[in-house]
DNA sequence: CCTACCGATCGGTAGG
DNA sequence: CCTACCGATCGGTAGG
């Protein structure tokens, strides 16, 4: 009883989860839609079909590109930033771990979900769905954090959470647009500031 | 002598503007890159080697569409923009142009530019080089509209310009981002009360 | 501006 | 996971 017969089906996974690995960089580079099989066949080494037959359809495969790269987002991002204590803290945590996201190229082309939404949010169908969903899973968790902190006394209670949460997404998403765009690290510098900044003029007394 | 015959070349300058615009509009929906010549001649109605005769490649077609949307944001955003006073009023105007643009859909997809750099920012090439070039030429021009403000006694000259050109066109592009991917028009209000307030800030002593 | 075509590549299938 | 293939579409060309 070899180790490797008993192993066989992990071999399939494997080749599974490289090929994915593979297209979830290149899509965040080139886009979701413009991922094709043969390109993908090229660059892993496989056949072409042999490609096909781990995803089913091309649809298929994009929408495990997606949640691959959503799994990798909710780690670098959601686990690392709710790991702080409640409140304030939290906040303060969660827009660091967005940032160091981005600073440390956990995608190469960036933010995955920037481009996605970009890439999606004009079009119809299914991934235009699962985008608008995904998008408002993260201003639930952000408006919770921030009623939390409001709760705690660390924000006024009558400010509007959606106005914060507007103001602290904006940053983000900008710091990603320049940062990939012109590849320049100051843009992350300018990031943090502004949102140390923003979120001291909104705990301070007004 | 036949006014249609005197005439004759303009018709196929409006056939090439007809096709351009149509381009234009569906590169703002689905992206520069995935414009085919076959798509774009089936949905004017021409043959696929007509459409192609008017561009002399697809590379030429798609720089062409890039130029063709430079000069809708020219006259929407920086000539109506800068049509106002010296200084704070100016800066006021061309954040409001822009917002404008974004709330009048002009173009069907939201702001081209944004989709745009989404989608060549993580490539290379020829493309890239231009949508660099023309986000510096949106960068030096606020920068020196603030620095007008500034030598007008109206913004502290001490702060730095491209810190409030920064927080500006966070804000922008974050509600271009909203309002396109929820199709809400309060994110125009949003945005326009974030400018208002942010400039604000700026402009009272610190 | 058209028809008729070219080789390359697309997503997907048959059969193993 | 492979080879060999399918019809459709790609950018581009020839010739008018």
């Amino acid at each position: 009883m070899s180790r490797e017969s008993t192993n066989r089906r992990s071999d399939g996974e494997q080749t599974h989860a490289e090929i994915l690995d593979h297209a979830v960089r290149l899509a965040s580079i080139e886009g979701v839609n413009s991922i094709t099989l043969g390109r993908l066949a090229e660059q892993t080494g496989f056949s072409k079909s042999g490609v096909y037959a781990h995803f089913g359809s091309r649809e298929r495969l994009q929408m495990e590109i997606i949640e691959a790269a959503e799994q990798i987002f909710q780690r670098e991002v959601i686990q690392r930033g709710l790991d702080a204590p409640e409140g304030l803290p939290r906040i303060i945590n969660i827009y660091d771990a967005y940032l160091s996201y981005i600073e440390h190229d956990v995608f190469p082309g960036g933010c995955f979900f920037a481009g996605l939404v970009s890439e999606f949010d004009a079009r119809d169908g299914q991934i235009h769905e699962a985008v608008v969903a995904g998008r408002k899973a993260w201003d639930e968790l952000v408006r919770g954090l921030i009623e939390t902190a409001q709760s705690h006394g660390e924000i006024d209670p009558a400010v509007d959470p959606d106005q914060l949460a507007f103001e602290l997404d904006a940053i983000v998403d900008h710091t990603n647009f320049v940062y990939v765009l012109y590849r320049d690290p100051v843009a992350i510098e300018r990031g943090r500031s502004t949102v140390s900044a923003t979120i001291r003029r909104w705990t301070l007394q007004r």
